[in-house]
RNA sequence: CGGAGCGUAGCGUAGCCCGGUAUCGCGCCAGUUUUGGGAACUGGAGGCCGCAGGUUCGAAUCCUGCCGUUCCGACCA
């Protein structure tokens, strides 16, 4: 490609909107434009890339036996209304207002919609069907570029099986899919135990490019054999100290004590663990809401996601005035004991297990109780592990520490068992003539987001530094001078002779530009080699390779000039 | 959903407090000279100052509403 009919608009200036490095380099490396909020047009060099992701996923998933769709992006309501999802995702789903379609945020309905006609018996299994196609998702608050977006790209896969070993196989062998092409993207990645979410099923893992643009948390131990998202990570801690005392609980006023914080100072503590805190959320069903007390460890926090795999994904934090109407008190008040709304459903974390002589809110505005013992005190109390793990805490195992990273989910996959088909009635026969249902996994990448990870990953201060596979072009071509006839022939020569060798080149040969400005492109756009063809080594009989990614020059002569490329692309 | 900021030429911005038809840089066009790390000079083109309404003799500037967009937070209990 030539870049006098490449459209290639780079960007000298930083762009005011863009804050995070990927997003700010795709837009200055002329990559990609915003169109609006959480929308981006993919231009020619930002194509290549996409492209080149797509084409690695593409082979590995044929590799494993993956069927390659192509579904639409809108389907009916209905479809959806069928597996509850209309309501799961709420907002989070476009939908189309002339006509009753929505745009399709994932595609586990209408995938699921094909097999049930079709896969019928158990000779049928097993499937991987998948495809790259646009997704919608109406994001509140899209961030980062094409990190976040409304529109993007997406390789979802269905495992379709007659029995639950073959999802597992099938499971794997994607997992073993997606280390490939991480890999091959040149993703230096982590794999780690996830939450299920929206989706529903249960083993999940994700996927997660280590970055500060993340906007995940990771728990990974030193010793890497223990990785997990944090909103699923678990940890080992020792639990409460029970004293066994008989004080009773005693109401004591505390003016003004909102948090944890002022609490402790206010009792003289530096051990936080007996203040237990306490949250209250709302569990919303449609047969009228339900509450639950959560009690942590005044330094914990309460984990919402391993709540939701409790009660399911409708939990939200309760507003001030539903506290108001339970507790009898404000946020910063609220405890186990004396609450106004008796029916409310009380858990404590597993720290927290029989323990005594605990400080809490005591449902009345500024004043707490002592020597709470929740095995006496609290009747019906439950106990499950709702904290968030912290940094430097031991493993479950003893033998290592978690240290807690931000990171990119660029790919999640998931055993999603039977709920799509048992929703949508997609069954096949067994061996035994008996209906059951298919048993399905679904496996997610991000394209967009895979590239912008490898620049979050690979960049210095020029500019992006791409290296492997996905690369927009092996090699820049620059000609420093196309006004000098010598140089000129000489770069068309090596312009053909290396797409005849199918070495990926884009020439700049564009006329009148200083050599600062061809240079300083170059390094921004971060193609992996540059090829620099100029008067001061023509006269030598010579030519100068730049390496990227670690700025060595390399002079060789200028008839060894092919073959070297092609050494150092291999 | 809560909070904050911003919208002026293709891009980045000044002006706004204190009203008088818009500043600068980059880029763009023409010419001359340059040509190994974002050239110099000369001349030029380009603006419903986000939209609508209001106040005023007069609005980029003041007031109201709307739209767009970015960032932070979504906690503490």
């Amino acid at each position: 490609m030539r870049l006098t009919q490449f459209f290639l608009p780079t960007v000298k200036e930083e762009p005011a909107d863009a804050i995070v490095v990927s997003h700010r380099l795709m837009i200055r490396s002329g990559m990609i434009r915003q169109l609006t909020s959480g929308v981006y047009s993919a231009l020619p060099l930002g194509l290549r890339v996409f492209r080149k992701v797509e084409n690695i996923i593409r082979e590995e998933m044929n590799a494993i036996g993956g069927n390659e769709f192509y579904l639409p992006a809108i389907s009916p309501s209905e479809l959806w209304s069928e597996t509850g999802r209309l309501e799961d995702y709420g907002d989070l789903m476009f939908r189309i207002k002339n006509r009753d379609l929505v745009l399709c945020p994932t595609h586990e309905e209408v995938f699921t919609s094909i097999a049930k006609p079709n896969l019928i018996s158990y000779k049928d299994f097993p499937q991987v069907w998948y495809q790259i196609q646009s997704k919608f998702r109406n994001e509140e608050r899209p961030r980062g570029g094409v990190l976040r977006g409304r529109q993007f790209t997406m390789k979802d896969a269905y495992s379709l099986d007659a029995t639950w070993e073959g999802l597992d196989k099938a499971y794997d062998n994607m997992a073993k899919a997606y280390r490939n092409i991480f890999t091959r993207c040149g993703l230096d990645f982590v794999v780690v135990s996830a939450h299920s979410g929206a989706m529903g099923g249960s083993a999940s893992e994700e996927f997660m490019v280590p970055a500060a643009a993340g906007e995940d948390n990771i728990a990974v131990s030193e010793d890497k054999k223990y990785a997990s998202n944090i909103e699923v990570a678990v940890s080992f801690k020792n639990k409460v100290e029970r004293k066994n005392s008989d004080l009773k609980p005693e109401e004591f006023h505390t003016p003004d004590i909102k948090t944890i914080d002022e609490l402790a100072e206010f009792v003289k503590t530096n051990d936080k663990s007996r203040l237990a805190k306490s949250r209250v959320f709302v569990n919303v069903k449609k047969e009228g809401n339900e509450f639950v007390l959560v009690l942590v460890c005044g330094d914990d926090e309460v984990n919402e996601s391993k709540l939701q795999n409790y009660f399911g994904i409708n939990i939200r934090a309760a507003h001030s005035e539903e506290l108001a109407e339970i507790s009898g008190a404000d946020a910063g008040s609220i405890g186990p004991i004396g609450l106004k709304n008796k029916k409310i459903k009380i858990i404590a974390d597993l720290l927290l297990e029989d323990s005594d002589e605990l400080i809490s809110g005591a449902n009345k505005n500024d004043y707490h109780y002592r020597n709470i013992d929740l095995k006496r005190d609290v009747q019906g109390i439950e106990y499950k592990d709702l904290r968030t793990v912290r940094e430097g805490e031991d493993t479950i195992d003893k033998k290592s520490k978690l240290k807690i990273t931000k990171a990119i989910e660029v790919g999640h996959i998931f055993k999603l068992g039977t709920k799509y088909a048992e929703a949508l009635g997609a069954k096949f026969l067994d061996a035994e003539g008996k209906e059951n249902p298919i048993i399905m996994g679904s496996y997610g990448i991000g394209v967009e987001r895979t590239a912008a990870s490898f620049i979050e990953q690979s960049n210095d201060e020029k500019g992006i530094i791409w290296k492997g596979e996905i690369a927009p072009f092996d090699v820049i071509l620059i000609s420093l001078n196309q006004g000098n006839e010598e140089i000129k022939t000489f770069c068309e020569e090596l312009y053909k002779e290396l797409n005849s060798k199918n070495v990926e080149v884009l020439f700049d040969d564009r006329p009148d530009l200083r050599p600062g400005v061809k240079f300083n492109d170059a390094d921004l756009i971060g193609i992996p080699l540059q090829l620099i063809i100029g008067e001061k080594n023509m006269k030598a009989g010579n030519v100068e390779i730049k390496i990227r990614s670690n700025g060595e020059r390399i002079i060789v002569k200028k008839e060894d000039a092919v073959s070297k490329i092609m050494e150092l692309n291999s």
